[in-house]
DNA sequence: CGCACGATCTTGACGGCGACAAGTAACCAC
DNA sequence: GTGGTTACTTGTCGCCGTCAAGATCGTGCG
């Protein structure tokens, strides 16, 4: 029983608050039901997180840093379409976070912690495209980041069910943007 | 003043609902408000619609009839590029309806009505695709789908700011995926 | 050792929301 | 002009997030 008072309720919160959107969709998150199911009463989260935008700017954040990550990694190998491929990846792996990471409407856009985590995650993206050199830069980022942010939303949104394997699908498409030297 | 009893509170409680979720995203829809500012009591949409899920699919029926004419309209010019465009521009144009039709999670579904409009908007960027006989036929039809979307979606969520006209930036990303003859 | 203090969580209450059941008013057919 | 159907209202319920005030815990200082 360990007691909360020893700092996994931050946490416990923002795992449960993950699961609940990726079974039921982000409108059917409850933070008293939350609170309700790790045995803490329904304004314990006030204190970590102030408000139910706190929440989710939390869950922004934590999102974008994990994408961050896997981006990285991702561009590590030194093919961009690889990037490209981990972001549906990380779209399909942690679907509440990319749900929230995109709904500015929901998040208070100003936080600073999530601007640096945004503008963390972006960064190989972007130094992927422009390492290309392609005539219309602007364009060729924008098709990039657009068709992998596309497949990923349609996908999690069941809008489009691809007949075999979605990061395949994603690998095709690029490779149409991009084709292999 | 007329009174409501002639037919015109399902088309007024659709367009206000439109201009509320445009101007303050989704969540900020309140049916209670809308009736206030209607002067019809909180509950009278149940007719008209059931719950506030109905409301919803009826936005989302009328988002897909109105795209699948814009998409017609612009597939008769024989430039599937065209097509690609008119899917950005009606997003941009009409955003409330845009972020209705994609939010499955908010949807029933299996209303036929749904299904059909559905059907019915999408199959001008079905032939279109299918036209170009290209090698990868799914892959062609996710990326031009995909970036399309993606650009929409991010743009309208504020997290793409183009520098200039989202359109063209649009027709400029659709130029890389399908090159003009 | 004990006590004060700050961090963490609880209690209780408020207004706003969507859903529902039951009732009223307007229109239309005859 | 009356009966029935359609359109809307009233009142209530439970759930939600927020807030103010208070209880508990545990740590560090005297």
């Amino acid at each position: 029983m360990a007691g909360y008072h020893h700092g996994n309720l931050r946490d416990a919160i923002l795992a449960a608050a993950a699961t609940t959107i990726a079974r039921d969709g982000i409108g059917a998150l409850s933070l008293r039901a939350i609170a309700a199911d790790l045995g803490v009463s329904h304004t314990a989260f006030r204190r970590h997180f102030g408000s139910r935008e706190g929440v989710l700017n939390a869950l922004a954040v934590q999102g974008n840093r994990l994408l961050a990550a896997e981006l990285h990694a991702a561009a590590a190998g030194g093919e961009f379409i690889d990037v490209g491929v981990a972001y549906v990846r990380f779209a399909l792996a942690h679907p509440a976070h990319f749900t929230v990471m995109f709904r500015s409407d929901l998040l208070d856009n100003r936080d600073p912690e999530l601007v640096a985590a945004r503008a963390e995650a972006f960064a190989p993206l972007r130094e992927g495209v422009a390492a290309k050199k392609l005539d219309d830069p602007e364009a060729a980022e924008v098709t990039g980041w657009g068709v992998v942010h596309g497949i990923a939303t349609l996908v999690l949104s069941g809008n489009l069910r691809p007949s075999g394997d979605v990061e395949s699908l994603a690998r095709r498409a690029l490779s149409l943007i991009y084709p292999n030297p």
